[in-house]
DNA sequence: ATCTAATTTGTTATAATATAACATGTCAAG
DNA sequence: CTTGACATGTTATATTATAACAAATTAGAT
């Protein structure tokens, strides 16, 4: 069910939904976690770090169940709250992203850097990407200081199509 | 679980945290989806028109289950389906708004009127206010544009503190 | 070192949300 | 007045998520 694929920043906008060297540009995103976390005093214990290390392995948004079940074989607990509280932690400190409208979660790319993310989710082929969103943020920023509401975060998600399945798939999903 | 007040669009920008007389702005409602759907040919029948009112007169988001309840209290059946089929119509004819980060539904006090909402969720009072965000699409739009990607439908929810809130709760939920 | 307090993990159980599949009923067009 | 499309009702189950508590681990104080 969980299909969906994603490299949020992974790439340069204009290949978020091309190929590109996923290792690559994953391999830091450990390092980066740590440091994040240390800053703030925070531990990036065994489940956390395999936790992450499953969905920047993925490479696209896994479903909580999906990734116990990869927490399982790892020989972690197998039932529900061990994958969610690893998830939660995660999101509290930018280094994952929930994607509510696919109850899922994919590992954040550029953790440390602020950033209010803003997905792109094609219905067409089930990637996810994550849009250079800063004009987003703004606007929205601007809209909620106009009637004095304080933002604390944001849900920016679309659903549409990638460029490649505008032209293959035309039926909605 | 469900107590988020709601009342999107019905008021101007600075009062949508305010008090305002929901029977007027809400008045209309009725009326404007009946048009939308008779122009679209498409039916208001006993369940769906039962789902915009009991949405309308809530004046706040309502879980799924809570509008089956009083579904069912009004002699429709009283199984999940019954309540998502009616619901999912009205987002999809634009008459209603899901509204994720609560797992809730909202009635959309401008239907007929192209607007891609986005939603105020206060963590302090739990409620709902749609704001002006024209500028937030275009910015999404634009940004969706760049990497070739069209959008179909988008989902922008903020939480934070509304301006009363601000003063009287300080505390995470 | 080791005690203590806080945090983290594991487990049990259940709650809350959502959909598949099929039977029945209703309505409007021909 | 029949037929086909749409809508509703029902049964059953799938999926997602959290509450509550026990056991283990860790960091800091002594």
């Amino acid at each position: 069910m969980h299909d969906a694929l994603t490299c949020p920043g992974c790439a340069a906008p204009a290949q978020a939904f091309g190929p590109h060297d996923h290792d690559l540009c994953a391999a830091d995103a450990m390092t980066r976690a740590e440091q994040v976390l240390a800053d703030g005093g925070h531990r990036l214990t065994p489940v956390r770090k395999a936790t992450l290390q499953i969905l920047l392995r993925a490479h696209r948004a896994l479903g909580a169940y999906d990734v116990l079940d990869q927490l399982a074989q790892g020989g972690f607990g197998n039932q529900p709250p061990v994958a969610y509280r690893a998830l939660e932690f995660l999101e509290e400190h930018g280094l994952a992203h929930r994607i509510r409208r696919l109850n899922a979660f994919a590992a954040c790319m550029h953790p440390g850097e602020a950033h209010a993310p803003a997905f792109l989710i094609c219905r067409g082929c089930n990637h996810v990407a994550e849009a250079p969103a800063a004009a987003v943020g703004i606007a929205l920023t601007q809209a909620a200081a106009g009637i004095g509401f304080a933002i604390e975060r944001s849900t920016v998600e679309v659903l549409g199509l990638c460029p490649s399945c505008q032209v293959q798939v035309q039926v909605p999903a």
